[in-house]
DNA sequence: CGCATTTGACCAGCGC
DNA sequence: GCGCTGGTCAAATGCG
């Protein structure tokens, strides 16, 4: 399913089977029972076995125009205020994953992870953990108070914090999943919100690498050249989406792959601030990984 | 001045 | 038991 709470994300090797978690058409069944949140996964208890749900946002639906002065994780449509606290290289995925945390309130649990589908290149995947502790409301009104003084609208999506029920929703259970094709499922109030958020979360992944292979729509292209251009399509004379398009399959294999796609990352020029670091990490992988 | 982002290092869980 | 990978923390830097 889109949006879903695996019990055991270990070494799937990022989101593993995540990428089969598109939109198979069924509605997700968010249900509003959601692990309780567990104190895993809590600074010392760095469990990876914590109740998460996943849900796949298509790209192409992320890719419209990010209202710049947003924050990455402070998304203008969403009432929840995400601080990113790290980001890293996944193994057998040429994406990076960035860890986001609600800012909204300070003891506030809420944890969500983005990262781009290897799979689909298209597509990103949202990784929900824990409940927010505390009122959307909250979140909207500090999320408000940054947004603000911003003179520019840069909100296509207006999401009214009322639209979802108050109180303790926990941002998985208003997870929105939304269909590849670029049909969103709308399931929750917050559908809107969600897919848009998904926007800011993926400047990174843009930022990181633009993948938009053969398989991503022209949109996506154009979003990224534009958003990028200077960076990746003006700059390093390879030809890097077809690099990682094929990556998207060879990941599918796995192993060699990997070692093939650093190679890849490696003909970046100087692509990225993110890799600058992944270059590191990742050509570590050759030999030695962090 | 305050907040968010970025980056490096460290810790802990999981697999072999 | 060892090694690997993922996840989180903390410090530094930049921007509003």
């Amino acid at each position: 399913m889109d949006a879903e709470w695996s019990g055991d994300e270990s070494k799937t090797g990022a989101a593993g089977g995540v990428s089969s978690a598109d939109c198979p058409g069924s509605p997700p069944p968010v249900s509003p029972a959601p692990p309780s949140t567990s104190p895993a996964a809590t600074g010392a208890g760095r469990r990876r076995s914590a109740n998460k749900r996943v849900v796949t946002v298509p790209l192409a639906d992320v890719s419209g125009p990010r209202p710049k002065g947003v924050g990455e994780g402070n998304t203008p449509t969403d009432a929840w205020a995400w601080r990113k606290y790290g980001q890293k290289p996944i193994k057998g995925s040429p994406f990076p994953r960035a860890y986001y945390r609600c800012s909204s309130s300070k003891g506030c649990p809420a944890r969500k992870q983005v990262e781009r589908s290897r799979a689909e290149p298209d597509k990103v995947i949202v990784t929900y953990s824990f409940e927010h502790s505390h009122s959307e409301a909250m979140a909207a009104a500090r999320a408000q108070n940054r947004q603000a003084p911003k003179p520019k609208p840069a909100q296509p999506q207006p999401v009214p914090p009322e639209s979802s029920s108050s109180g303790s929703h926990d941002v998985a259970a208003a997870a929105t999943v939304v269909c590849a094709g670029g049909a969103p499922i709308a399931a929750e109030t917050e559908a809107g919100a969600e897919a848009v958020e998904v926007h800011d979360e993926f400047r990174w992944l843009y930022d990181g690498v633009s993948v938009t292979s053969s398989a991503s729509p022209p949109d996506v292209e154009a979003a990224d050249e534009m958003l990028y251009g200077a960076m990746f399509f003006g700059d390093p004379p390879a030809p890097l989406p077809d690099e990682f398009g094929d990556v998207g399959g060879l990941f599918d294999g796995e192993g060699g792959e990997e070692d093939a796609m650093f190679a890849g990352l490696g003909e970046l020029p100087e692509c990225a601030m993110v890799f600058r670091r992944h270059a590191g990490d990742g050509i570590s992988v050759a030999g030695r990984v962090k």
